[in-house]
DNA sequence: TAGATTGTTAATCGATTAACAATC
DNA sequence: TAGATTGTTAATCGATTAACAATC
């Protein structure tokens, strides 16, 4: 009997989650949902719901405790497991991901790249070495790898998720731009940058 | 009296646009809202329903005109603008969307880079110099910018954003991952990638 | 004509917002 | 105590799904 979480309620939990972090570098003991929805653009009704999804974190009258807050949302995103990725495809988008300094400190390392491209295998990126995809099954299983991160051309996306999947892999995170379909065990998340694009374009287009 | 069209919508619009587009070079002349629904995983009506939003562009019985029609959401999205993008924060993701192709086949064109840092400053991109950030609100204005683009780290997020506001860009395309405020006048869209990732954590945490 | 498919209205579903009792 | 703030219920709003008349 497992309660469905909205999608929208958890897209929000890492923005609470960003937030938190900074009030308690910032020294903050206790947040309001007022100060933190004041911080985030969001109604402070809408965080107390979403909060309310997954017990009581505050205190009626006083509010939240920082780190208390931080630690459980960690938690609910699953954050402590410090998922190991492995990213398909270095070419500048998947080289770029490689060295994004904001994945440690959510708890995700990028622990092994793929390409299939010969000039690029044997060399290295922010000090991983690039693998032939080739060895993609025995290296995903001897480096526990839990994340297939894929950033290779259209036409070779659904050939690429299809491996990871044999290979093991509990998720996978796509950046090509078109549908692949994976088990409904593997939880898929896409990640198309022409959306935003192309949405910014029409609002820039409405008189 | 502008009508106001959800963001679902206008979000599911590129899909079709790309869509069209393959099914054109496929050579394919008309196509139902259930074929194109089944490539895309969406429902018929739900693809029936965001056009009818803006007009009545199919056939009954017969279709839609995969040209035409391709053409027409081409022109609400706006896309025929052909804007040209400025990125600031020529870091490794800056890099990357520099050198991203898909850019350019949706009509949009990178005329600018700009960064802080002596060492890249003069330096080239894909073909682009990179600016001194200092010189933002000459270049801008001299090579016609239309959007901005934000990949700086956080902190200097805000302060990138009023830059390009006051050198005149007419939309905004943030990867900071901050919140951050402009004029209204001024589309901005957020392009927080720890949100994906943190959504997939969350769905592979759960049982 | 019969079958196919759109465009649109009505029904349903889900998410956000408002209100407020509980309580620190 | 009085003021502040949560957690939760009810009301509202908006988006999706279902149904079907129109028509090619």
């Amino acid at each position: 009997m497992k309660k469905i979480i909205s999608q929208a309620t958890i897209d929000r939990l890492p923005l609470y989650f960003r937030m938190l972090r900074l009030a308690e570098e910032e020294g903050l003991q206790i947040i309001s949902s007022d100060e933190l929805g004041r911080r985030l653009d969001i109604t402070p009704e809408q965080i107390r719901k979403d909060l309310a999804t997954f017990g009581q974190f505050g205190r009626k009258g006083i509010g939240y405790d920082v780190h208390e807050l931080k630690d459980k949302i960690g938690n609910i995103l699953g954050l402590q497991n410090n998922w190991r990725l492995a990213i398909v495809g270095v070419g500048h988008l998947g080289g770029a991901l490689a060295n994004y300094v904001n994945f440690a400190s959510l708890g995700f390392s990028v622990a092994a790249l793929f390409d299939i491209n010969k000039k690029i295998i044997g060399s290295e990126v922010n000090g991983i070495k690039v693998n032939a995809a080739s060895q993609m099954k025995r290296i995903i299983a001897a480096k526990k790898i839990d994340i297939g991160v894929i950033t290779v051309p259209v036409e070779e996306a659904q050939g690429v998720a299809d491996q990871l999947v044999a290979a093991g892999v509990k998720g996978i995170w796509n950046f090509a731009p078109t549908k692949i379909t994976v088990p409904p065990s593997v939880p898929l998340v896409n990640e198309d940058l022409s959306i935003g694009l192309s949405a910014l374009s029409y609002h820039m287009s409405q008189e």
